[in-house]
DNA sequence: ATTGTGGCCTGCCCGC
DNA sequence: TGCGGGCAGGCCACAA
């Protein structure tokens, strides 16, 4: 699933293998991966230009082109991968085959004769689009300030967690994210998000970023703590309680009752 | 605008 | 051995 962590690999494998290389071709056998755009629109957009930036916003990756070209925004959904001229950032993903089958391919650029990037999504949630509105998302959960986060949470009756998840506010977290951080914060995924105490804002801020910074370290999204206790009989790794499986912001949330208030 | 719900997509895993 | 159901979740459309 990727998250924050992986997009970020994907972003600086992206960054060292695919710029500056002259985009040839572009193949989109599915056209339900191409999002408010065609084929040839694609094709007509991007054949002949080299990408010279690879940026990233939460989870969509943005890939700069040259003169005056546009901005291809990339979604990997739950399953995606980045492939490019056979390697891939990470070679597994939880909830998704360990291994790109060539069918699961929805999406190339070519970069000559042999170059090649790929998309590589077995369920089909992700998806390409073309100049994609970059300011409908928040700021980016890696680099968000306290005070942005204050910004986003305050004045909201939405669940804590369900206002992490929403992109358009906070960029970047993912149903595991969230839970690892409030779980270390120390917060219950059920809190109106606009009623934490300035304490627990600072606490999650903290926490946000160093889950973010430790997951990315040990190699993503769930590779948390409280990952592999995240399932039926699970219990919390710091007390020992039993954790408290439901759904919050249409997501299944694990948390510890007696440490997350 | 906010908040909640359901559906999309498909592979995998479990129980029968 | 095959089959059906449930599940995973990022994102979007839609409702109130």
């Amino acid at each position: 699933m990727p998250e924050l962590p992986e997009v970020e690999a994907y972003r600086s494998f992206a960054e060292s293998a695919a710029l500056r290389r002259r985009i040839t071709a572009v193949e989109a056998p599915d056209a339900w991966f191409l999002k408010r755009t065609t084929a040839e629109e694609l094709s007509g957009a991007l054949v002949g230009r080299r990408f010279v930036r690879a940026r990233r916003r939460g989870k969509l990756l943005l890939l700069d082109t040259d003169g005056d070209g546009p901005v291809l925004g990339l979604r990997f959904g739950m399953t995606g991968r980045l492939v490019v001229d056979g390697s891939m950032a990470f070679d597994t993903l939880l909830y998704s085959s360990a291994l790109a089958k060539p069918g699961w391919d929805r999406f190339a650029l070519h970069f000559g004769a042999r170059g090649r990037l790929r998309m590589n999504d077995p369920r089909r949630l992700g998806g390409i689009e073309l100049e994609p509105d970059e300011e409908a998302l928040g700021p980016d959960a890696l680099s968000i300030t306290r005070s942005q986060l204050v910004a986003a949470l305050e004045r909201s009756a939405a669940p804590l967690k369900a206002r992490l998840l929403d992109q358009a506010h906070i960029a970047g977290v993912g149903n595991l994210i969230a839970d690892e951080a409030l779980w270390r914060a120390g917060l219950s995924p059920l809190r109106p998000a606009g009623r934490l105490t300035a304490r627990e804002v600072t606490r999650l801020h903290t926490q946000l970023a160093a889950t973010l910074v430790d997951l990315s370290v040990r190699g993503g999204s769930h590779t948390g703590d409280l990952m592999p206790e995240r399932r039926p009989g699970g219990h919390c790794p710091r007390d020992g309680r039993p954790l408290v499986r439901s759904t919050v912001g249409g997501r299944t949330s694990w948390w510890c009752p007696k440490h997350q208030h």
